[in-house]
DNA sequence: GATTTCGTAATTGGATACAATTATGGTTTC
DNA sequence: GAAACCATAATTGTATCCAATTACGAAATC
């Protein structure tokens, strides 16, 4: 049987709280008192304090020893930083999978793409597009390299929401997404790559013109 | 006043657990029961789940949720995914750092290397590793990047702990240093990077062997 | 004899109470 | 009046107890 009963107090914490977070409802600085927090989300302080740590090993949360947590303030290079990282990593991996991407990989991948596009709240379009990526490079079989590029991703989608880059991005990021799909499709390497590639450097762009 | 005292006994669980881990005193897949572990190490459970989440969130512990806790058991391609990616992400960083590092920067490196010739406990030989790396990299002042490749060198000297290739390569590893310390002192981009690549290239050979 | 079922033990997750640390405000001292 | 100091409050970390889940094994059923 498969619910969301199976899943911990601390794990349901952790999810609320990283979409708190990212729905900017907290902002970056922000403490984070355990028995507010506790109280507001009617869990103890047990499964709250495990929620922090998570997010902090996640990037989302700062927390120093008997001082406390607060919202992580992105530092001033993340940006620039996670991105480089990406063009590097990601076309590795989509080069790994492209030799066993199947039907069923690009239709998921196309679900997403098409999710997205009926979403309404931004929010959700973080993981949206993390979904649709994760669908083209998840056959490389490569869980090490899938794991890095995971962290990377959802650490971009940090610091969008920070620099509320999302939403602008949204249709140009969906004709993009297209092309890249559509490379894969044709078993286009280069093509593929060449798209990705494209794609990253946008958003880069995009990011760092709205943070100016 | 900066001592151990300031240390949570969370913090300290984590580092002991860590070092039995690295040590091979607990081996993959071997289960971690919270209350043998807390009785062992005397601490409460409480602070104990803390300790597992950390080194969970680590990659050094698989927790499953009401299932328990037991030592990773790295995943077949681990040791590829991890020298492909530093190949990539610390020639960035040490491209970045070459132009801001100083004096005091080669002497920390120095250090770590004088350290590691001098020490017998091949199990801190991997922290010393990163100390070197770590003094090279960190002018670059990338944080972002300066952790994740901190995390993939972790990463790393666990893979290596468990192929038991650490031993074997002190010596060439310690030349290898050597010559890349140098090239930075000439402040010889091109060399540099030349040796930095090598000498992951021949740590990775080195490890796939071991590992057969 | 193999499989299912059910009850008990072992183990993990969570709530509460307590201890340790840090922040705050007022008082004193110069 | 500013700075140092102390007491108190606010907050975090830890221990202990309880609840929820899983693992194990004996009995029952086919």
């Amino acid at each position: 049987m498969v619910s969301d009963t199976d899943k911990t107090q601390a794990e349901m914490a952790t999810d609320r709280i990283r979409t708190l977070i990212l729905n900017g409802t907290y902002r970056p600085g922000q403490p984070l008192r355990q028995e507010a927090l506790s109280a507001h989300l009617h869990v103890s302080r047990t499964p709250l304090r495990h929620a922090l740590q998570s997010l902090a090993e996640e990037g989302l949360v700062e927390a120093v020893g008997f001082k406390g947590a607060r919202v992580a303030e992105p530092d001033p290079g993340i940006v620039r930083d996670l991105f480089e990282m990406r063009l590097l990593l990601e076309p590795l991996a989509l080069k790994s999978a492209l030799p066993h991407q199947t039907k069923l990989d690009f239709a998921k991948a196309e679900m997403a793409l098409d999710a997205a596009d009926a979403e309404g709240d931004p929010s959700k379009l973080s993981e949206l597009n993390w979904e649709f990526h994760h669908a083209l490079y998840h056959p490389s079989s490569r869980q090490t390299l899938m794991k890095t590029i995971e962290q990377l991703n959802r650490a971009s989608a940090f610091a969008e929401t920070i620099a509320r880059s999302i939403v602008v991005r949204s249709e140009k990021s969906a004709a993009e997404h297209r092309e890249l799909l559509q490379a894969c499709r044709n078993a286009d390497e280069d093509g593929a790559i060449a798209s990705l590639t494209k794609h990253l450097q946008l958003a880069y762009h995009d990011i760092q013109n709205k943070e100016h």
